[in-house]
DNA sequence: ACCTGAACACCGTTCAAGT
DNA sequence: ACCTGAACACCGTTCAAGT
């Protein structure tokens, strides 16, 4: 039954893989949210005690390393075929929209550095299009590191009010704090923000989203023109 | 001495006032990071004990939120005069270089969602100079967004590596791990990120972070050209 | 009005000890 | 090789009680 690896008499079962710990962390994830994630509790989803994870892994850390990248798993359907510029786009869109589908997924990407096998790939697919697009080495990797760059911080912003209304005793109250800010700027001194405060506040995050990464493939394809003229 | 403000005898100092938190907070931050600040630190930092902040502060959450603002504070000396296109640009880079002045800045100001007076001068500053360059004021608003949100996010990215290997076993061991993932990248599955692995992880910061900075705003540069036509 | 003592219910991590 | 018990040194937050 089970496929012996190198064990002859394949007695012992492996127990926690670091497979199911990433699997379990997603569980916990999924459940609490990203602070209420702790070693305790990853451990009584794989009915363990919390020391036992330290034989798999060595921090805290490292196990939010192994969830970040589990997180982009089915991230690698992405990938698309035709122009570069309407391919960017919709990865991004696509970028965002995975994060987006993963509670806290944002929050738990941008604290880590270590890219996993998943961000290799989606890596990969982006610099393939930027190269075969004309774009020098140099550019291409500025250019995805961009993209990236924005779509995170975007989706970052965008999480926050999910996650800081969670259990917090009045829970539409940040929310609204937040846009009262905004509309009680006083005119005198700051009258842009005053006059606009409706205008930055209503406006749809999807149209938001689209308006930044357009401005940046815009600038993609000037340059991109540029380069094909020098 | 001391300036009455409506008590008539005085006898009682403030003792604890919100900026003083603010205070002690920044210097906790700036001594031990934002991963070691604690209410009992800054309270310590007061010579008082952590209950006593509650009186003041409903939440950690509100003490950071303090924070946040204050960390802003000679941000309102950015203001220039000039072309928009050459204002904002300069904008950015004065707000990048303002966060990595602080220690885990990015990683506070991420965190929270409502603006304080600081950065509220700093977004009319930014929404005056679009306004006057034609933009309309949905467009005006959305481009301060996208530019906060790309600065925020890659000053974020740029500070985890610091912030990460305080205290770490190997300090540079994780900077070097990360680098190592992008180098091992397997040439057959990951053609493009193993070729250029090097133009990766050899790009200047500062390079990298105008490239994208030069991108958005070409691609405003070309919508204020489309909304001057139309 | 403002601060303290003491407690509650948690944390991440370590380490001897078990099997 | 892998898991446990028990402990260490912390957390944020609450609340009666002091002044």
């Amino acid at each position: 039954m089970v496929t012996a690896r190198r064990d002859p008499d394949a007695a012992k079962a492996p127990a926690i893989t670091r497979e199911a710990l990433a699997a379990a962390g997603l569980a916990v994830l999924r459940r609490e949210g990203l602070d209420a994630l702790s070693m305790r509790k990853v451990a009584a989803e794989l009915g363990v005690r919390a020391a036992s994870l330290y034989w798999h892994v060595h921090d805290k850390e490292e196990l939010l390393d192994l969830l970040a990248d589990s997180l982009l798993w089915d991230a690698r359907r992405l990938t698309k075929q035709g122009a570069w510029d309407v391919c960017l786009r919709e990865m991004a869109v696509a970028y965002r929209c995975h994060l987006h589908a993963n509670r806290d997924a944002a929050r738990v990407m941008a604290g880590r550095m270590a890219p996993g096998p998943n961000l290799l790939y989606v890596l990969d697919t982006m610099l393939g299009w930027l190269r075969a697009a004309g774009f020098s080495g140099a550019d291409a990797a500025r250019a995805t590191r961009t993209i990236a760059t924005y779509v995170q911080g975007f989706v970052l912003q965008e999480q926050l009010p999910m996650s800081a209304l969670e259990g917090r005793a009045h829970p539409a109250e940040a929310l609204s704090a937040a846009a009262e800010a905004f509309r009680a700027a006083p005119m005198d001194q700051y009258p842009n923000v005053a006059a606009m405060a409706d205008a930055i506040l209503a406006d749809d995050m999807d149209d938001l989203f689209l308006f930044g990464v357009d401005r940046i493939i815009d600038g993609l394809r000037r340059l991109a023109g540029a380069e094909a003229q020098g």
